[in-house]
Formats: C-alpha cells, structure tokens, sequence
DNA sequence: AACCCGGGGTC
DNA sequence: GACCCAGGGTT
C-alpha cells in the first residue's frame, strides 16, 4: 500500500490542532526559546525541562544574556538537568551568533547545523518551528513512529537510518506548515505511538496509513540494537567539613560532569585508617566517621559510593562553601545528593 | 561505527 | 533491571 501524503498529512494536521498538549516553549515560538527548548529537551523528557525552561528564560531572556553569563552561574541553572556539555556548547554558540549573525541564531538548517550543539534534529527544529522552513526534524519520536508507518526493519540506532529517514520525510513535510507537521509527528510519538509501551493505536488519528498496524507488526517495531553494559566504579567520598563548610573541589574541564563542583573523591574503597594516612600530611583530623553508602547510575557507568564525614582544623587554600553555597552557587552533579542532604545535618 | 556524556520516568 | 527519552560531539 502507497501512502497519500496528502490525506495523510491532513489527517495529522487535523489532530495535532485539537489534541496538541500545551507547552511553554509553543506559546511564543521565538528563535531564541525554541533553541533552548530543543537544546533542554534532548535526551530530555518535556515534564523535567518545564521548570529548568522557566528558569532559564527568566534569568536569560534573550541570546546576548546567556552570551554574557558567568560560567558559574550558568552551570547551576542546568544543574540536575544533565549532559552537561549541552549547555557549554549553547553559550559558544550564543557567542558565535553575537559575532556572526548580529545577535541572532541564523535561519538556515544548512548554518544552524554547523553552530556547537545544533545537530541534524535541533537544526530541523529550529528552522521549521522558529522559521518555518521546510525541513524534517528528525528525533526518536519521529523515528519510532515512521519506523511503523512504513514498517521498516532498519535499526533505528544506526546513523545511516536516520540519514534515510531524514530523506524520506522531506517529501512529508507540509509546505505550509513545517513547524505544526514536525510538532505533530513527535507529539504522537509521546502521546500515541509511545515509547516503552504498548501503541495506542485505537486512538490513533494516522493508523489507517500503518503499516506495521496493518500487518500486525506494530509491537515488533521498531528494532534497535541493545546497548552495552555499565561498568561499575568503586568511590569513596570525602564530606571534608571545616568551620561549619564544606571543601568543594572543580571537576576537569573535559569528560564527565566537567567544570562541575564535587566533594572530595577518591577512587575504590577505604578503610578509615586509610584514610587517616592518606590526609594526616595536609590536614589536622578533629573526627572521621563512616556515612551510609550510595549508589548512582549514569547512562555508561555506576558509581558505587561508601561516604565518610571528616572534620578537620586547618584546610590549605581550598574552596569553602557554606549551606547556602552549596543550594544556591556551585553546581554540584546529582550523583553526590545523598551526601549532599546529609550536610544539612552536620553544618548548619 | 563506536563510544562518551546525566538523570529520571516507566514498565 | 531494562528501556529510552523532542541528540550531539569526538575519535
């Protein structure tokens, strides 16, 4: 069976009009909040970017100000969010476009594509959404979803099908409104054709043109080839407290959680008297004691955490941070918040 | 093409 | 425990 585009978009447009959820960022789809939206919203789900988008906007209401932001600062706003490269590449851009584009996020997919953390899906984004151009965006929605249109057996991970589809949903895409097709096509991918569970194809408004429904196929697709396993770490974790504050130590400026603020941390495990020997040369120990232990799962790794609490006299020209330092200044990842909450307790 | 990069919801 | 989310960068 061939697909009528043309009804086929009606159909979608028709249902996307009526059903389509209410977001912040749809409201008043400026240039500038659709990219921060879409830059939030990868990897992302949309109920854990409404506050962070809030905030954001509100603390940096247009490009020049996020172009202008202390680093600092602007990391904690993303603090918790993730992936935290995703917004050190959004002010080197917002950089770019002050110098490049007067101020302004070009509207071409073809220059959006080649600014710092804008790729092939956020370009699409932007250029339909912000500046109805019409081009696919193509995301893990859209994928799962055409993958049952056209019941293909591609693997939805691969690069190469994702080139493939992006192509073939050129010849999709409503010529006079890109923007609500693309908005549509992933509002049914999070609404109807959903992810980790069971299509709700009885109330789909396009499931006369599926042809996974067609052939029964719909709970076997897509296909998409099993990640790897996480690797366990053994840490230790040192709440090094001084004068009612904690030592904070920056992460490096490269890999995992870069720039970010942690605890002091030491790999593997060890006992207490280790750790006497191990700190007894720079700091005056007043008391040690063991903390309950914590675990936290990224996406490639688990950290497996045995925590301890050491309180000592002097610190050598190390960063303090008080209570509300640690809530309100340093970005500090999410996975030390167990010990983080239990500073409440030791520090006031 | 394979790997790195967070955190959380949902089954 | 496994999947996966409005992905992109690096090697």
């Amino acid at each position: 069976m061939r697909i009528n585009i043309e009804n086929f978009r009606n159909d979608l447009l028709n249902w996307y009009d009526e059903y389509a959820r209410v977001l912040p960022w749809r409201s008043e789809p400026l240039p500038y909040y659709v990219w921060v939206s879409e830059i939030m919203l990868q990897q992302t789900r949309v109920e854990a970017v409404k506050p962070y988008f809030a905030r954001f906007i509100k603390r940096l209401p247009t490009l020049k100000d996020l172009a202008e932001v202390d680093d600092d600062e602007l990391r904690k706003l993303w603090e918790g969010l993730g992936y935290y490269n995703r917004v050190r590449n959004m002010k080197k851009c917002a950089i770019e476009c002050m110098d490049k584009y007067n101020g302004f996020l070009p509207s071409a997919y073809e220059e959006l594509i080649e600014l710092p953390g804008i790729g092939s899906y956020t370009a699409g984004a932007i250029a339909s959404i912000a500046y109805k151009e019409v081009v696919p965006a193509v995301d893990g929605n859209v994928l799962r979803v055409f993958s049952r249109l056209l019941a293909s057996y591609d693997d939805i991970g691969k690069e190469s099908t994702k080139k493939k589809f992006h192509t073939i949903i050129q010849e999709y895409v409503s010529k006079d409104r890109p923007d609500a097709f693309n908005q549509a096509v992933m509002e049914i991918g999070a609404m109807v054709c959903v992810p980790n569970s069971a299509p709700r194809c009885n109330i789909c408004p396009i499931v006369s043109y599926c042809q996974a429904y067609e052939t029964g196929k719909e709970h076997v697709l897509p296909i998409k080839e099993k990640k790897l396993k996480r690797r366990i770490e053994k840490r230790t974790i040192v709440v090094m407290v001084h004068d009612g504050k904690v030592v904070l130590r920056k992460r490096p400026q490269t890999g995992l959680l870069a720039d970010l603020y942690e605890f002091i941390n030491l790999e593997g495990y060890h006992t207490k008297k280790q750790l006497k020997e191990l700190f007894n040369d720079s700091y005056t120990i007043k008391s040690i004691e063991k903390l309950p232990t914590s675990k936290h799962i990224f996406s490639h790794v688990e950290w497996h955490m045995h925590g301890y609490l050491i309180e000592v006299e002097n610190v050598n020209d190390e960063l303090l941070a008080s209570i509300t330092d640690v809530d309100e200044r340093y970005a500090i990842p999410t996975a030390f918040k167990a010990y983080k909450d239990m500073l409440k307790h030791y520090i006031k």
